[in-house]
DNA sequence: GCTTGCCCTAGAGCCGACTCTAGGACCTAG
DNA sequence: CTAGGTCCTAGAGTCGGCTCTAGGGCAAGC
């Protein structure tokens, strides 16, 4: 169950580069090491670097994550500073979703016009002008 | 009507800078320009600019927008392939989308077991471990 | 005629997030 | 004992997308 780095890489798609560096920049303080100084990661890190890539993959800057990272550490003091932290982010992604959903409707109208303009065989109707863009 | 880019910048909310280097990044082939060389924006420019924004805002890199423009400055002889770049992003804003809300659930769930936790005055029921992280 | 304010170009700088290189250690198998 | 594979650190390089600087032009108003 102890997995080496180059395991865990292969598990979680992240580069064994991106590993060490998530950890020099604070996103998991993790000296667990074999004795030659190698990293070795048990099924918490797996569980804490899958929230990291969430979160990554959710727009959340490193630091960010290093600060939700240290107040993990700092322990069951800090709960309250860590829900305003993921509160926080959940507003970010819904309105990142929602600028995501407008952006979408708007390709797929423009998509539709070029549809409709490739079904009339160049040939529109007053309403419908061929499309500009 | 015809704008400077100082009330461009000013309407769309992109840097004058912006502005200018999207030009240079084959954005729009613009050489509309008044006697002293400054540029003139009309409501053909607005349009596209707003469009560049929406596709950017969905994560499409400069140079697929740059390969667009070139499509359409080519004219209607393009439009399969505008139609099918559209398509293409479409299905990648979709995808980007499906994983936001995926990330967005976790988070959801993370801050509904903090929520719990704090409720419970740190007097967790067996069957709700205080959260780890 | 000089200041103010907007514009121009070319090119450098910055930031975030990786990604890779150099140089070296350790361990195992042949 | 040496070759291969995996690991280590420190630090440099890359890439995308801006952002800013230097140095200068033009036009209006005092």
């Amino acid at each position: 169950m102890p997995l080496s780095i180059g395991q865990v890489a292969e598990r979680t798609g992240l580069s064994v580069h991106t590993l060490r560096f998530y950890e020099k920049e604070g996103l998991f303080a993790m000296p667990v090491r074999r004795v030659g100084g190698q990293r070795v990661y048990g099924d918490a890190e797996l569980d804490w670097l899958y929230l990291c890539t969430r979160l990554r993959a959710s727009g959340m800057p490193l630091p960010l994550i290093r600060e939700y990272a240290a107040l993990v550490r700092e322990g069951m003091t800090t709960v309250e500073a860590r829900l305003s932290l993921l509160r926080e982010h959940r507003e970010r992604v819904a309105a990142q979703m929602e600028e995501l959903q407008g952006c979408l409707d708007l390709v797929s109208r423009k998509v539709a016009m070029y549809e409709d303009h490739l079904a009339a065989d160049g040939d529109d109707p007053l309403w419908t002008r061929p499309p500009v863009n």
